[in-house]
DNA sequence: CCGTTACGATTACATTTGTAATTCTAACAT
DNA sequence: ATGTTAGAATTACAAATGTAATCGTAACGG
C-alpha cells in the first residue's frame, strides 16, 4: 500500500516551501522560489495545480487566494525517494556509495551519534559480504 | 566540471548490466534484462543507442554485432546520483533520512566497519546542529 | 450593485522518457 | 559476386515534464 506518490524534481522545490511553512499561499511561494529558480509566477502555479491534482497538497479557499497545505509528510517523502534510490543501485555498491554520502553532508553531533547508534545494532547481524544483484539468473562472474 | 551526465530509470537497468560485465553485446543484454523486464529487444536497442549518444557507453564493432563498453564508472556515477538526492532535501533532514536509509539496506561487516571510521573522524568537527534551508533569504520559522 | 483585479483554471508547446515497429546495411554463407 | 539475415539505425508515438501565456471568475472597493 506503498502511495505512489512521484514527485518530479520541480516540484521538490515548491514542496519543499510549503512543508517548511506548513501552510501558504501561491503568492508567498512565488516570492521566495524567486530568490532561488528563475520561474515566472505562472510557472509556480502549474506545479502547485499538478501538485494538488496528485494529492500532495491541499487547498482551501481563503478569500481572494488558497491556501496550500501538505498531504504528505516531508520526511516519509525523503525515506521513499531515498529507499527507491537505494533500491535502483548495485546492492554490492550500497555501502561505499553510503559512505561518500556521509563524507559529503554536512551532520549535526545528534545525527552522528545516532548514526553510530544504528550501525553499531546493524553489526550484530550483519552479513560477512553483501553480493551484487546487477546480473539475475546466472552466476555471472561480478567485476565489482 | 562535473558531468551533467543524466542517466534516467529505465537507462540505468541497461548501465548496470553494463558495467557489471564490463563488456557485453546488446543480445547478451537483451537476454539478461528479460529475466527482469518486459522489454522488447528494440526497446534495449533504443536504450543502448541513447546511452551511447549520451558518452555514458562506448561501442566498437565486433563481426556482426557491437561491443558495448562503459565509459563513465559506476561508482562515481552511483555517487553523483545520491549527491543530487542529499543536495536536494532539505538540510537538516539529511541525517535523519541518512538513518532510515541505513537501517533500510543490507551492509557487510566492512561496509559498517568502515562507516564507523568515517562517522567518528567526522564527530570531531560536526556542527552542534544543522540549519534547515528550504526557504532562503528570510529568517522564517521553519517547522522542523 | 458593479467594475476591477487578483487569483486559479485552461490551454499551449517543446523536450525528455518509455516503449516499440520498421527500415537499412554490412557480414557471412554459398 | 550475391542473396540472407542479424543487428544497428531510423522513425514513431504517447505520456510526463518544464515552462509559460491567456482566460475566466469570484472577491473586494466604491
Amino acid at each position: 500500500m506503498t502511495k505512489g506518490l512521484e514527485i518530479t524534481p520541480a516540484e521538490w522545490q515548491v514542496m519543499r516551501i510549503v512543508w517548511t511553512l506548513g501552510e501558504t499561499t501561491s503568492n508567498q511561494i512565488i516570492t521566495i522560489l524567486q530568490r532561488k529558480v528563475d520561474w515566472k509566477p505562472a510557472t509556480v502555479k502549474t506545479l502547485l495545480r499538478r501538485l494538488v491534482a496528485k494529492g500532495a497538497l491541499s487547498t482551501t479557499r481563503q478569500g481572494r487566494s488558497f491556501i496550500y497545505r501538505p498531504l504528505v509528510a516531508e520526511q516519509s517523502t525523503m525515506n521513499q525517494v531515498a529507499d527507491d534510490l537505494f533500491n535502483s543501485i548495485c546492492e554490492h555498491c550500497v555501502g561505499q556509495t553510503l559512505n561518500h554520502v556521509v563524507d559529503q553532508v554536512t551532520l549535526s553531533q545528534k545525527d552522528i551519534k545516532r548514526l553510530q547508534q544504528t550501525l553499531k545494532e546493524k553489526l550484530a547481524t550483519a552479513p560477512e559480504t553483501v553480493q551484487c544483484n546487477c546480473v539475475p539468473g546466472e552466476n555471472v562472474h561480478c567485476q565489482h
